[in-house]
DNA sequence: TTCGCCATCTGGATCGATTCAGTCAGCTCG
DNA sequence: CGAGCTGACTGAATCGATCCAGATGGCGAA
């Protein structure tokens, strides 16, 4: 019993006793062939069980595998609950699927700084979130196109938003009615690892990531122009976007006594700020007579529960098809800024 | 300017006058070689920039892609934003990642029973959640491996939960304490667009899906041991499992006629049960006093805030690894039935 | 009738690796 | 000393397609 070997596009030419070439244009260039025998072609390849030309042969042939890539700063199981990342995925995946590509998923946590080797048959790669090692970077194959979100590779395409101005936005909004004690609550500040109070002095040196630091650059903008010293205002950083990392350190921002508990959380995201809500209101407390509180990022879940967040929308479907557009060549090759939309909610009206 | 081209096995082998034999082996199989040469061989590679060797043209010489293709039943953009499939996928990737694999999202709508060809070189599919058509899986590769999940394909392993028992075992829970005028909010019953009252008498001639007849069946059973006809308990259904999707259907469940409106809800999912809370309780409805509601999946949200959810408890992310682990081999390719379990919350004591 | 011309079809090189069946030199051992 | 063995390396077939640069034949125009 040997497994009778796979047909292939040769053998159906052998078969037909037409040539491999006529055969290969009965599946790809129906122009190329009279319409009688792409008929028998296809009706043979039937017959016999052809399932179309092989994928990897082709790939190898015309050099292009109609597979994107995309790299995720995080693990794959933190980007795949996260409602930010998905949403990004959502649009990149919703752009590929009109064009006939297929997406791939590589976190650069996993990988160490190497890409599994499979993933290098990739057509383009879009980095999410995070600088990934230069040593991946060089690990990429050299044709690739690449496409960086939320932070810039030298003389690569970026789509992002202008983190900046929206958190200088939002906490001059927090802060027309001025707070006794503000608080910064920071999301993933350093790749090391870091849950909890951090001092503000050192927060912008150590703010490795563009997107954190931008963020924090504009929550001190606001905080210097409303006469608050950036340095007097404590700072809490989380390193997960998750509600179990964040829960034991909002809790301690809590638990701090009356005459300290901050009055205002300015949160770097949406997940921060809806833990932040709960874990307050099951202390009684009332926001936003007691507490006030902004998030960042607009996820869908924010709104669906009084009280609704005030936050900074941005549209993370959006950047997911922008960055696919570029990377499929739909759109020119050029960094795209995206817009924000200050919401605001009961959270912090 | 012609692009140099690019930089193969077999120009490092002309450069360093060895054979392509003895270059492959440098990469792939040390123990062929001495220390020595093999040194050579890389130190030639990095400084003439060759990358390793093309996934492509080994993929298409070995047969394997490395590659492990997840078909969806939904579309990308409803997967990657629910939190059970989210999971799902989370599972599968942590396992793929252990074993140097990576993972090719497919959405089975999108594909209309085609799957793009580059898909087709995926060394394994995972079908999740929805019977694929007939077509799409006859396209699949011959020598591909095979998972489903959440039902059956003859012949096929499968991993799945027992969901008639759970939907037993949580309506027989609800129903201890006697209500009067209890419902069923049904998860995409049908194929065929559907958002919103059902005749309970066609229910179950018309759910195509074995996981959704399965927990009505569970349900039913529950209520005729207690002495409810299931025909007389109303029924709606929810075409997608999205709090946008959810909303006006419960709205007009809620919108009952106060001697008609049910005082119990048993819904097939966390995001209806949850969706629930929120509108019942926007309109000053006391959870559980005057409307008690249980979910199924046991997702973290449902544990956030108050009321916690009563649920059923499923754990998707071993799902994910046990089917990824069948696809790889790591398990025989048996069918897997894990178990779920019974969480009593706020929302039905 | 002859000359293009067009539509249709063909041969074969090529993509970039892997791998099997050897070759060869050097060493051990009786 | 020579048989046999071992470790290191090689040559060339192969995976399954794509896609040039032609070949062929039929047909209309001159």
């Amino acid at each position: 019993m040997s497994t009778p070997r796979r047909i292939t596009l040769k053998d159906l030419a052998r078969e037909l006793g037409v040539s491999t070439a006529t055969v290969s244009n009965a599946f790809n260039r129906p122009d190329q062939l009279s319409p009688a025998l792409r008929e028998r072609i296809l009706g043979e390849a039937r017959r016999l069980g052809y399932r179309g030309p092989d994928a990897m042969a082709r790939s190898l042939r015309t050099g292009r595998s109609r597979i994107i890539a995309v790299i995720l700063a995080e693990s794959l199981t933190y980007s795949l609950n996260d409602a930010v990342a998905s949403e990004f995925l959502s649009g990149v995946a919703e752009v590929l699927d009109t064009q006939g590509h297929t997406l791939l998923l590589l976190s650069s946590r996993q990988t160490q700084g190497q890409i599994p080797g499979s993933a290098s048959m990739a057509d383009g790669f879009i980095v999410y979130g995070l600088m990934p090692s230069p040593s991946l970077l060089g690990r990429l194959p050299a044709q690739a196109s690449l496409v960086s979100v939320d932070f810039d590779i030298a003389g690569r395409p970026t789509v992002h938003v202008d983190n900046e101005a929206a958190c200088l936005a939002i906490a001059r909004h927090a802060l027309r009615m001025p707070p006794r004690r503000p608080a910064i609550v920071n999301l993933r500040l350093t790749a090391e690892p870091c849950n909890g109070r951090i001092t503000p002095s050192h927060a912008l040196l150590v703010a490795e990531q563009t997107i954190t630091r931008s963020r924090l650059t504009g929550f001190h903008r606001a905080l210097a122009e409303h006469g608050v010293d950036p340095a007097g205002v404590p700072m809490w950083n989380i390193e997960e976007n998750t509600f179990e990392v964040c829960a034991p350190v909002i809790e301690a921002i809590l638990d701090s006594p009356d005459d300290e508990r901050p009055d205002l959380l300015l949160c770097m995201s949406d997940r921060i700020a809806l833990t932040a809500v709960t874990l307050a209101e099951q202390r009684g407390l009332r926001i936003p007579e007691d507490l006030r509180i902004t998030g960042f990022d607009g996820i869908a879940e924010g709104q669906y529960r009084a009280p609704h967040l005030t936050t900074v929308r941005q549209d993370s479907t959006e950047k997911g098809r922008t960055a696919a557009r570029i990377i499929l060549g739909l759109t020119p090759p050029a960094s795209s800024l995206l817009t924000t939309e200050l919401m605001v909610g009961d959270s912090c009206p």
